[in-house]
DNA sequence: GACTGTGAATCTATTCACAGCG
DNA sequence: CGCTGTGAATAGATTCACAGTC
């Protein structure tokens, strides 16, 4: 097993639709819609209508014929197999620039997810405050985290100290480590680490344009432009 | 098809592991290696040997038994590949925390990416300098992009504006979006966007806490800790 | 012996066909 | 009808078995 292909009894792949299903259902419960068809979403989302409805059967949402699927119902629903119902503390370690971005990012309390400590190795650094949160010395990361209640990590700082770091994140406890460093992380089992490579999106996007080229440089076999 | 499973002849797995095969080559080479075997580069990477030595068939490189894949061909391959060997310029418009980091990320040097110009709606925004790069307001978008050369946008606005600023990017030539905004975005085909949603990482960890914390409630039916 | 590389087998995800229900 | 939901069919990705090569 190299892949991990469920979580729990849920598709991952399902999963990984769960966040624009609920973006969109929290805006239809805001503007006051009380059901929508796996239809309507599927057109919004660029998605086939009858995915929509395995990935909800997937989470035990069930709709009614003829009218569709409650919109609270879903959002709470998804809200509960994501667990961004409640609110979790996080530690952030590696205030650069994209460090400081998550920071500032506004959209964390929409997933319940509320950075409580954030952590530098820069002296220069440690002691400022940074988009209103005030930088600890990476010397006072454990003692810190022992007084903290936090069982996630969210990792920005440098590749080359991402391992060190990790480790250290994980043997103060740490039970969960997003790593946008990346640098592929070993460590112990039972830390579940999710990587966030920016550069796979840039290589998929500069694939398909690539490919682009490369057809239009060839004769036409089928279908037109597009 | 609501999916899109290959870029030219090449699956989208594979595509999305060439990022990291290609960081670990070029380290590789860096520091003189000249050879590596599938089984060192899946140990490095965390995933199996035959999927590296698949995922090197499909884009077409090959190695030699009882030696293994040779470093230079590998990241020649991968760059050529993913088209980063070439320097292609893109404009990022919405100079918010995330665009401001993105302003300030240097690793899209090793990507072939090279940001050329930033806009931002607001006035006050403007005019100043952001990591180094002027900021250039959005009226001036359309004029600005007819003189330059470039065929990406890296979409960074805020959700509300995301569909309206892509449009005109659009009309205005752009041929690829990288859509960090979350809002998805319908535009005439022909024009490919690539969306980075940060929430989804975030539900994919959140959810794998979640099914532990259920797991652990419950009797242990097979397997011990993890 | 130590690797690569191919064709088959397995496993997963998506899509189709259609039954069921209001 | 218009919609959900299930079981079968297809397509795709991963893994296995093993032949081929240096």
């Amino acid at each position: 097993m190299a892949y991990g292909y469920r979580i729990g009894s849920i598709p991952l792949t399902t999963v990984q639709r769960l966040p624009s299903y609920l973006r969109v259902a929290r805006e239809m419960r805001r503007t006051g819609r009380e059901v929508v068809s796996s239809n309507r979403l599927a057109e919004l989302l660029g998605l086939e209508a009858i995915q929509v409805r395995k990935d909800f059967g997937f989470i035990g949402i069930t709709g009614l014929p003829k009218t569709g699927y409650p919109v609270e119902e879903l959002v709470r629903a998804m809200e509960h197999c994501l667990n961004w119902n409640r609110v979790r503390d996080a530690v952030l370690v590696g205030v650069g620039h994209l460090g400081t971005a998550l920071l500032g990012y506004e959209g964390f309390a929409a997933h319940g997810l509320n950075i409580c400590a954030a952590f530098d190795h820069d002296p220069r650094r440690a002691g400022t405050v940074v988009n209103g949160m005030p930088v600890t010395a990476m010397e006072d990361l454990e003692p810190v985290l022992r007084r903290l209640d936090a069982r996630m990590a969210i990792l920005t700082v440098a590749p080359e100290a991402a391992q060190e770091v990790a480790l250290r994140l994980a043997r103060a406890g740490i039970e969960g480590i997003w790593n946008f460093t990346g640098y592929p992380l070993t460590l112990p089992a039972g830390v579940i680490v999710q990587d966030q490579d920016i550069a796979i999106g840039l290589a998929v996007l500069s694939a398909k344009l690539s490919a682009r080229d490369e057809a239009a440089a060839l004769p036409d076999p089928e279908g037109g432009p597009g």
